[in-house]
DNA sequence: AGCAACCGATTGCAAAACGCAAGTGGTTGC
DNA sequence: GCAACCACTTGCGTTTTGCAATCGGTTGCT
């Protein structure tokens, strides 16, 4: 038992592992960014994060569960993150979060695109999200159009309109 | 603009707001237990806040539009905390904080009887437990059964059946 | 073979946040 | 008048964060 718990609630269970700055950051990029490499998530951190603090959370992640970790069969070095069964259920939190976020927050267009899709298809929507996530991550069986496709290509239209106009 | 943001994501402005360890829990106190006093946050706080955590907490969540501080009318040194819109929309965040750590994390039986029931109440009991909340901390006209009591109530059944059994 | 670019981190260091215990100045009830 | 209570604050040692530079190893290109 190396662990010691500040209580049994749920939503201090939840916080313990996902309450800081960083490690849904990082779950976000890799769900909806499909970063699966260090290297990526670095370069392409929209926040800017710390190549420490970023070695630090993947390692943190991966302890608690939340990401598993494994070799890139074309490169010696590189490792691969996945998400695992439960950072995959973690969809609904981050649609309600987005939500929240665009209703109270001084959110940009392009960056809200993807929230305002994922609360306008709802459950049904969030579902089909999160097989296509097992799909990518968990080697699970293919199925149906992609959710993931849709999210990107609503993203980079708007940021395609916001250059034109 | 005193304020500047690591990026226009909505998940990175909800957790620049709320991504910590304590202030969800203090929402959560004020929320799910009705506290709102300084006192009765501290002391009775599950997780054992420090009494400078909670001030600083307290004042940021004030500055921020998530809880409205006033006088209380019968003691002149007594602050009443209560939440704000933004904060009663968190409502349906924290039922999916709840579902995640009780699916994922060692939970307690007493401390997730809340979660659980907020779970499978859905979002018809989220909207009545939001419009509760209104009445209590926004001085909406009240209206209808109390969610607040019910899962009050279910917890002290829960608690009583710990001690008993 | 040599070399630049890239790989996932690690290190050093200063600044900020945290956690604990004690204390502050004031109010209230008896 | 006095103990209990009120919302906080202060001091201080520890931990975490953020930033920049660096590490040893791998790869692709020539």
């Amino acid at each position: 038992m190396e662990n010691t718990h500040r209580s049994g609630c749920p939503i201090n269970l939840t916080l313990e592992v996902l309450g800081d700055r960083w490690s849904l950051i990082i779950i976000r990029d890799i769900m909806f960014g499909n970063r699966r490499h260090y290297r990526e998530l670095l370069n392409h951190s929209e926040e800017g994060i710390a190549s420490n603090i970023l070695a630090d959370r993947l390692k943190r992640l991966v302890e608690n569960g939340l990401l598993s970790r494994r070799d890139d069969p074309s490169h010696r070095q590189k490792a691969i993150y996945s998400l695992t069964e439960p950072a995959i259920q973690l969809v609904p939190l981050f649609a309600q979060m987005g939500a929240w976020g665009r209703r109270h927050m001084p959110v940009s267009d392009e960056l809200s695109i993807r929230a305002e899709l994922l609360e306008e298809g709802g459950p049904p929507m969030w579902k089909e999200f999160m097989a296509e996530l097992r799909t990518l991550h968990l080697d699970a069986p293919a199925a149906g159009p992609s959710v993931l496709a849709g999210l990107q290509a609503a993203y980079e239209e708007v940021v395609a309109r916001k250059k034109a106009g």
